[in-house]
DNA sequence: GCAGTGATCATA
DNA sequence: ATGATCACTGCC
């Protein structure tokens, strides 16, 4: 079933906005045991590179961001206020660091809870999202209606100026 | 409204 | 070694 429709590196290895607005509606998938979870993922957020002052990568090439330097398809966690990892997805062509943040997925709603309910860690830092690693995406077929689609400015970046923080850089799926 | 929490990074 | 910062959440 959800196998033949995991999604590859290729559908990640394009501009994180269009990745971040193709992801909703994908499912994402978590194996804990011989149990396979699934989410439709309803909130993303696109950090779209080194230009990007919300993108932890404006900060140059460190321990931390260096995965986003890498190939297109891995995942990005880090611990933020010491307590929420944020479960992210490499994009792009390697050498630009640019990734796609999961807000929400299911019924869950907000970043930090995602991770915490599907216990996502650090564990899962630099590894592809694949079967293999126990937590993928997968492409169910139907590709949600644009006017079910919100686009606003990301959360929590003020930091960035108002340039980069204006930037509608944010996609929700409305939920009916 | 704001405290909690600790890795990360710049500065030294 | 030290201090500021932080892509959040939950409780006041």
């Amino acid at each position: 079933m959800t196998r033949a429709h995991v999604l590859p590196p290729a559908f990640f290895a394009r501009p994180a906005e269009e990745v971040a607005l193709d992801l909703l509606g994908k499912t994402l998938i978590r194996r804990r045991g011989r149990r396979l979870e699934a989410f439709g993922i309803t909130e993303t957020e696109a950090y779209v590179g080194p230009e990007d002052l919300a993108c932890h990568a404006a900060r140059g090439r460190t321990q931390r961001t260096e995965v986003m330097f890498g190939p297109a398809g891995r995942f990005y966690v880090y611990l933020i206020y010491g307590m929420y990892w944020m479960l992210n997805v490499v994009t792009g062509d390697v050498g630009h660091p640019a990734a796609v943040l999961i807000r929400g997925a299911g019924a869950i709603a907000g970043p930090g809870r995602l991770t915490r309910a599907l216990e996502i860690t650090s564990a899962f830092n630099g590894k592809p999202a694949s079967a293999r690693t126990g937590l993928w995406i997968a492409d169910v077929g139907e590709s949600p209606p644009a006017d079910t689609i919100l686009r606003t400015a990301r959360i929590g970046v003020d930091y960035a100026g108002p340039i980069w923080a204006a930037k509608e850089y944010r996609f929700v799926l409305k939920t009916p």
